[in-house]
Parts: C-alpha cells; structure tokens; sequence
DNA sequence: CGTCCAATTGAGCCACGTCAACCGCTGTGG
DNA sequence: CCACAGCGGTTGACGTGGCTCAATTGGACG
C-alpha cells in the first residue's frame, strides 16, 4: 500500500533550481493564469513517489503538468481511503493550515509546476481577488468530496464504478475511449471496495454491454448504458 | 423521507421584515463577527421544516442560533445522504455558484440568522479578508467532508457510529452526556447505514460498555472506550 | 522463454440490509 | 382518566452484496 520509489531530487533542490516559465494548459480554474508574478518550478516525481505525506509542513502547492496524482488518508491499520486524483492542469496541495492532511503520491511519472505556498497566501491577504480565486477552488474541491460522500454513503458496487468511469471519461474530454491512469487497487480504495469487487463489477458492466476493455487499463464506454446504470 | 411541516413563513416574507441587531454566539469561525454591516435576519423554522431545496436558487446564507439543521443530498429512488449537521453557531448555505447543491431542513424548531448572499459575495470582492474568511470557512468544510468520506468509504458501522458520537460531543463541550438533536434515520443517513443497523450498534456500544442510553436520544459516553473503537 | 505483478475468477463467509413484529412514549379524544 | 393511534426505537429471523482467501490468467519486460 503506498510503495514508495526513490525519489529523483527532493524538492528542497527544486526550490534552488532556476525557475522556468511555462504556460500551464488544461488548468480547471483560472488560477494563477492572471498571476503573472506568481511562476511555477517545473519539478518530476515517479510512479508511485510520494510528493508529500499526512502531517508534513506544507510548503509548497502543485499544479499537474503531465501524469496524475492520488491524495488519500489511511488508517493505522492500513486501510486506504483515496480522496481525489488530480490529471493535468489541475492544483493540489492547497490544503490550508501548516500541514498536509492528505497524503500524495504520483500514479505514473508525473511532471508538476511547484509554488511556494506562503507568497500565495500573503498575495491572498492582500487581493481581493486571488483570496476568491481560492474561495473558488475550495468549493469545486467541496462539491466533489460530496458528491464522493453520496457515492461512498448510498451507491452499489455497480453504481460506483459506473459514475466513476464517466467522471474519468469527462476529465479525458468525454471522447469514450481511454487509459485509466490508475490500477484497480486505486480504484478500489477510492470507491470504497476491494479490487476483486471492482474487477468482477467491470466484469459484469462488460457483460451488460456498458463497457469494453481492452489489456485491463484500457476502455471504451458505452455511456448510455453506462448512464443508464447510475441514473439520477 | 423529509416530510414537510407546515412553513410558518417564507423567506420572502422574512427579507421584508425590519432587520434587528442580535450578537451570533457560540460561531465556529469568526466570520460575520468583523463586519458589523452584515446584520441578519433572525427567522424560526419548525421541526422538519425545509429551508432550501436543491436546486432552487441561493439567495440566503443562514446561521443556526438555536436548533440544528441537517444538510443532505437525495438519489431519485429516495436513497439519502445527509452530509452535515449544523448546530447552534454554524454557518450554513454558503454554497457558491447561483444554486443551492443540497437541501436544508430543520431537525427541531429551530431559529437561524438570515443573510442575503449577494452582498456578502460582493464584500468579497473588494475585501481580501471577507474573501480570505469565505476561504477558511470552505476548507474547513472541505476537511469535514473528507473526513466523512473516509468513514464512509473505510470504516465499519461499530466505528462509524463512534466516531460520530465523539464528534457530536465535541460540538457539544466534551460534557460526555448530551441529548441527541436527530432521529436514528438522520444518524443512519449520515453514516451510510440502515437505522435497524444504527440501533444494534447501539445496543451493542452499551453491552461494551462504551455508552450509556436513557430514552433513546439521551446518551452518556465512555470517551475512553468509544476514542478505542475507533483507534487511529 | 521465464519472471513479475496486475488483473481476473471462483468458493465460501459475514457484516450489514431487509422484512416484520413488538415496545414504549406521547398526544388526543372520549 | 383511560383507550388508542402514531411514531420513534429496538429486536429477531433471514437474505445478500461485497469481502476474504486462494488459484489462475495475462501482459510487460528482460
């Protein structure tokens, strides 16, 4: 659970690095996009890497260039519970307070834009208009966790993954064909079930003709039906 | 499922009422408390009154005063997911964007201070700090939803029903003994579990030793042995 | 071609859900 | 003052969806 890789440079090196300027695309919000001032230190980390853990002063935020994250907590008995993957261009780490209380770690190879997280508050107490800008990202982050707590607190296994794959389908740009970026494990432990609960509800989904895959990551959806299954 | 109590009054009917002055108390953040221009509407709800509906648009933003208020979202077969309870000084209906995303009822008569969100958003925009409390009051939510997430998603029903104790008496001073505001369907809805479920845990906490039950909703806990169910 | 690990599949079990009976309090009407 | 209806809560019997344990398959890579 969690294995970690050997890091390629800590980010204690990526502060020191010159930082480039690159323009972000696919972001969800606007942030930092008319921030001009505000430039990120591109930075890598491999698959299965942890970017930063539970409890550790939280320095920087990050913005996903290429690749994906996870953010989860887990209990002391190891139970994972996996509250959020993060593709390209969208920001995680923004967890206000000193500390992290998430743990992230990047699905595969993964390119980020690292900022320090103190300017940003600082630039917030002063403009109206980044302090919003931050208002904004904590309620699309709010409304998620609660649409996953209605998933989590009222759905079937089938329900679950059937409106997991469509919101992964709408962050690949609703094409119906694509790559998971994660393993079942993950899955599992972002929709509350055991591997072998999802691998046997993409099982059943296929036979229902909602889905089709191919070489286990990769799926195409027949999202009518797969709507169909998850209704309202 | 959220039976509808006769409204006293309507909002429309509370907006054109002469705004008096009252200090909010018991307020989980400050915000409100430093903007002596925002003064609210007091307004009464009664039992299983409904305060706002999913969809409609949001005009309001409430604070509990007296009373308790239950958030929750419903699936079209009925299926529901209460997503948070609001006690004495919480801030509610704050939900960004032109419409509300869940439905408010009151649990028990309940007397709540109504703001007109317009203005406050407004406020927002010119004053970084009205912005930066707008913030705090999301991430806080957000914390709170993703620490529901991961009892949904991870735990099991002995200590959901813990963990929502302990928390309940911490919103309630850490006495130890407090009357429950919510029926067992409100408790069962917000775990993710049947009320039959809900009140064998119950019976089964008491057997443990790890609570005490007078009537039903009256409760005195066993901290020690409760904070030990739920470990980590 | 062999190794490794993700994924699938099967068999059996159990925590929690379902269905149903019953209890006890409260309010109401005779 | 009692009878009774209504409702929240509890308990029992039984069903089942998802979990556990275990074996097998399949794809990626050396």
């Amino acid at each position: 659970m969690g294995i970690k890789a050997t890091p390629r440079s800590t980010p204690a090196a990526a502060r020191s690095r010159t930082p480039r300027s690159i323009h972000a695309s696919g972001h969800r919000t606007g942030l930092f996009a008319d921030c001009p001032d505000l430039i990120g230190t591109p930075f890598s980390y491999a698959r299965e890497e942890e970017i930063y853990g539970e409890g550790e002063e939280a320095e920087f935020v990050y913005r996903v260039v290429e690749g994906a994250v996870r953010s989860h907590k887990v209990l002391s008995d190891g139970r994972r519970q996996i509250t959020g993957f993060h593709l390209a261009g969208s920001l995680f780490g923004f967890e206000q307070g000193e500390v992290h209380w998430h743990t992230a770690e990047a699905l595969s190879d993964t390119r980020v834009l690292i900022f320090q997280r103190r300017p940003i508050e600082r630039a917030a107490t002063r403009s109206a208009e980044v302090a919003c800008q931050l208002w904004s990202m904590a309620t699309a982050n709010l409304r998620d966790a609660q649409d996953l707590t209605l998933l989590l607190g009222r759905r079937s296994a089938q329900e679950r993954l059937a409106a997991f794959l469509i919101e992964v389908d709408g962050r690949f740009g609703r094409t119906g064909t694509f790559a998971l970026p994660m393993t079942r494990r993950d899955i599992a432990d972002y929709l509350g079930l055991t591997i072998e609960t999802v691998s046997r509800t993409f099982s059943q989904l296929e036979e229902e003709g909602a889905l089709r895959r191919a070489g286990g990551r990769q799926i195409t959806l027949h999202r009518a039906r797969l709507r169909h299954v998850v209704e309202t």
